[in-house]
DNA sequence: TTCAGTATTTAACATAGGATAAGTTTTGTC
DNA sequence: GACAAAACTTATCCTATGTTAAATACTGAA
């Protein structure tokens, strides 16, 4: 994916305005296992997923939490960090080679200043996972472990494939063991 | 509160557009029991809580689902319908009397695009919102039901006073049944 | 002040999912 | 292609929370 399709897909922006944002941004690339982001640092850049797949986890004393899963066309941003300049809570690890756009967060503030179109796209992002996040947190409680694996594997049918067990029975909110439990069932 | 703090909270802004804002609103008032905004309606308003408490849930078959509360200086929006047009998901319920500053999101829409403090402010509001219900997305997956009750009273202390229990309970994913046992072995 | 409707608690029983531990299978590396 | 490490499954037992139903307490309207 480019740039361009990543940004149409959050914000339709002139194209002045796109260009902006791509002349501010660097193509990098990392390989599986990479952590990009850490918890308990105050991080400097978001990151757009060209090609790959990465998860967002709160590391526990007793075991991490993964919460969040990105795909192609997704924006990665540590919350605390990207919101409040404050450190972040999160680890963001790469689950597959990944080729990534980089933008720093104290030029997307400053363009955020000067530019009413790239203004309006930072909204449209926050907005739009603002959404996702809310549906989710309601089928969490609506739903069974079962159906809220059943609907994953609905919703994003390749990530089975792509993302181990472990870190999916995290973000479903159960143990490995009572996956395998589901799978076995099924 | 005044509307102005109530802008300033998200995000300041200068006067100006603060006073176009305030200009653009409308001081409305309902009893409590009020249903504000409905599930399945393209809904056109936002509202700001000047004084009251409110809850949104999600109207299911078997049992309401609780996902929001919200009390004074907090923005009240019905996320389908802000975010995408589309009709929303959710009840809006006045849970007592409530004073409310009434914005029209056409109108919203409109000074997104001529005013780039505006549409910053937008960006703020989505932004603080989604930092909100990430970390506590993340809480639930890592507390027990009875941590969760004890980490609410801790940070709304007058929530438990202002908010039937058996809503709180839906809050905090578990049955009210649950929610007593847990605060009888307290 | 009483009555009816709500809200809350309590009790008894059922169950989904957790914990632990022991396999088995897959993956990556030399 | 052999080995170690990681991922996944299976089995057993256990606990937090759900379900149902009944008892009690509270609230607001007449």
């Amino acid at each position: 994916m480019t740039i361009e399709e990543i940004l149409d897909q959050v914000y339709e922006m002139p194209v002045r305005s796109k260009d902006i944002l791509k002349n501010n941004s660097k193509e990098v690339s990392f390989p599986k296992g990479h952590i990009l982001l850490r918890a308990e640092r105050l991080e400097k850049s978001i990151y757009m997923i060209r090609k790959g797949v990465v998860r967002a986890f709160a590391p526990q004393e007793e075991r991490d939490i993964t919460f969040w899963f990105g795909e192609e066309g997704e924006t990665i941003l540590s919350m605390r960090s990207y919101v409040e300049h404050k450190k972040s809570y999160e680890h963001i690890e790469l689950l597959a080679d990944c080729d990534l756009y980089e933008l720093k967060i104290e030029k997307l503030q400053e363009l955020y200043q000067q530019d009413i179109h790239i203004a309006n796209w930072g909204r449209k992002l926050a907005e739009k996972e603002l959404l996702k996040i809310e549906s989710r947190m309601i089928a969490a409680e609506l739903l069974s472990a079962k159906e809220r694996y059943e609907a994953l594997l609905s919703q994003f049918p390749s990530l089975v494939q792509r993302v181990p067990l472990k870190y999916i029975a995290s973000y479903l909110g159960i143990t490995q063991v009572s996956l395998s439990r589901i799978r076995k069932m099924k």
